[in-house]
DNA sequence: CATGGATGTAATGAAAGCTGTTACAGCAAG
DNA sequence: CTTGCTGTAACAGCTTTCATTACATCCATG
């Protein structure tokens, strides 16, 4: 199937947000959002329920409904982003167990495991580093 | 699905690889590895034949067949086995273009294309930095 | 207080990828 | 030539992602 693009989804909507804010607009809804990024809204409105319950995003419900972020841009990280929507890890470890009668088998998994979590961890770090500010910052350059 | 485990398999088995011949083992079968890894001998066949083409391992025919490593196992970093079996990258762009009329839609995909770019980096750079032989003395000693 | 427009979420389906398995052709040492 | 292993194709089962439809729920507004 690929790589999944909940990243990019949520990010997409959070950055569209912050530009529809400083634009004056007081929320979007699901729909304008998804039009924005081009899918179904109920995609969009997955994505930010998860944002939601992070506390990224703030709803509004009823009449004049829509989302508007919980934070300023500056401070909403793409870590933070990735953690809400739950990306997995890049790499796997074994699916069956290996076979534990070989000393290879036996302690290559936390092995892997240490190296795994040293990689994720450098990842992370660039992605915390990163805003959703120098998102939009960069995106209204290109 | 979830995340494949190519590249759990195929340092899994140039681990096996590097402490059979520290062992007096001169090469090694896809049957043999197959039984420490815990999967079919296809599965093995298929990620070694990844690793031959990359000139990781090295392979003999006929009577007396197996694998061998191609290099001693301190010169085979597991960024060269990440680039040799092709894991996918974490993250993925928008599965369909997003709006080109929407300021974020139309310039969003190179700037997210640049932060996962550098998280990637910094992943590889982790893995450039850890070696088979690294692998190995880890996974003996736990 | 009724209404309309939006959210929240379940259910379903299509498409694609990973792993495992079977089958069989090709190769080379003895 | 025989034997044992490699190299690959083909296929099935499972899982995940994304899109879509449907519908209950919520609440500012008139």
């Amino acid at each position: 199937m690929g790589a999944n693009s909940r990243l990019t989804v949520a990010t997409h909507a959070l950055t569209w947000l912050a530009l529809a804010h400083r634009r004056g607009q007081e929320v979007l809804t699901s729909d304008q959002i998804a039009a924005s990024v081009n899918t179904n809204p109920v995609i969009i409105r997955r994505s930010l329920g998860d944002l939601r319950r992070a506390g990224l995003v703030e709803v509004r419900h009823g009449a004049g409904a829509g989302w508007r972020l919980a934070r300023a841009p500056e401070e909403i990280t793409l870590l933070e982003v990735l953690d809400a929507v739950d990306v997995e890890q890049p790499f796997g470890l074994h699916r069956t167990e290996p076979n534990l009668e070989c000393p290879v088998g036996r302690g290559i998994r936390p092995a892997l495991s240490k190296v795994y979590g040293r990689a994720e961890q450098a990842m992370r770090q660039e992605l915390a580093d990163t805003s959703i500010a120098d998102v939009l910052r960069e995106t209204l350059v290109g």
